[in-house]
DNA sequence: AATAATAACAGGAATTATTACTATTATATT
DNA sequence: AATATAATAGTAATAATTCCTGTTATTATT
């Protein structure tokens, strides 16, 4: 079973508080100024386990792998080629296209994700 | 200006005659069959040149960071969580969600990428 | 409250994927 | 043929992540 550590509780609350979309490195620098001699090893052991019990998302399209957060509703993302930010694309959500490519292939489909690539308003100036 | 070399004549032969979306290093000992004194580095190197002019893809969704095609032509794809299996999804594309993204972000939108995660027909029995 | 079992930890080593470096070779241009 | 330099092989370096090991902290049980 799950015990309840205090490194577990600081990282999680790192992340539900940004709203970035930060690495595991990012989270490590966080939390160590809260708990100065956290290990990076914690920090990514705790960021798979809040994964699997739905705490934690880790982004996984369009070369962002690696970032988390601490939001587990579905939704996209965008990346600014330029500057690099990720930001959530909230105003679309694809609900039935999960059933028309298991239809499609046969799979039987857990999660889909969606990716765009671009440059941000900011940059474009 | 590029010069050609038989390097990477072959390293992109050998991607677009495989099915498959496979690894640098699969590319690698692929290639070595025919020149066995191909370096990794000039894999990698070719790999990055051929995206840049459009002839190679680097796979961007679900966990497939550093999965190859010599096929430019968008299409979507779905990950066996079991097996590992990558294969295309012909059957959709989302011409207008770029632009619908776009209108919603401010972004200008280069590119997007769909991925989709399950079990295959194969490893459901 | 004390005891026992073990989940979780810190710190460091190991692994893996990718990039950078450098002297040499091959290609295109004159 | 001579020249300039893109591209290469081989190796070293970097970065992200996982693994290992002895120690600590949490929870359940007495
Ligand atoms: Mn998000
Ligand atoms: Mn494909
Ligand atoms: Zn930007
Ligand atoms: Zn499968």
């Amino acid at each position: 079973m799950h015990r309840h550590s205090r490194q577990r509780k600081v990282i999680l609350d790192v992340l539900k508080r940004t709203k970035t979309h930060p690495s595991a490195d990012w989270v490590y620098r966080e939390v160590k100024k809260e708990i100065p001699n956290i290990s990076l090893g914690t920090v990514y052991r705790n960021l798979k386990l809040l994964q699997s019990i739905g705490e934690v998302t880790e982004i996984s399209c369009e070369g962002n792998e690696g970032r988390f957060e601490g939001n587990s509703h579905l939704h996209y993302h965008i990346t600014c080629q330029k500057c690099g930010q990720i930001k959530d694309v909230d105003d679309i959500i694809l609900h039935d296209i999960e059933g028309k490519v298991a239809r499609a292939t046969g799979f039987k489909i857990t999660n889909h994700c969606v990716g765009f690539a671009g440059i941000c308003p900011a940059c474009l100036e």
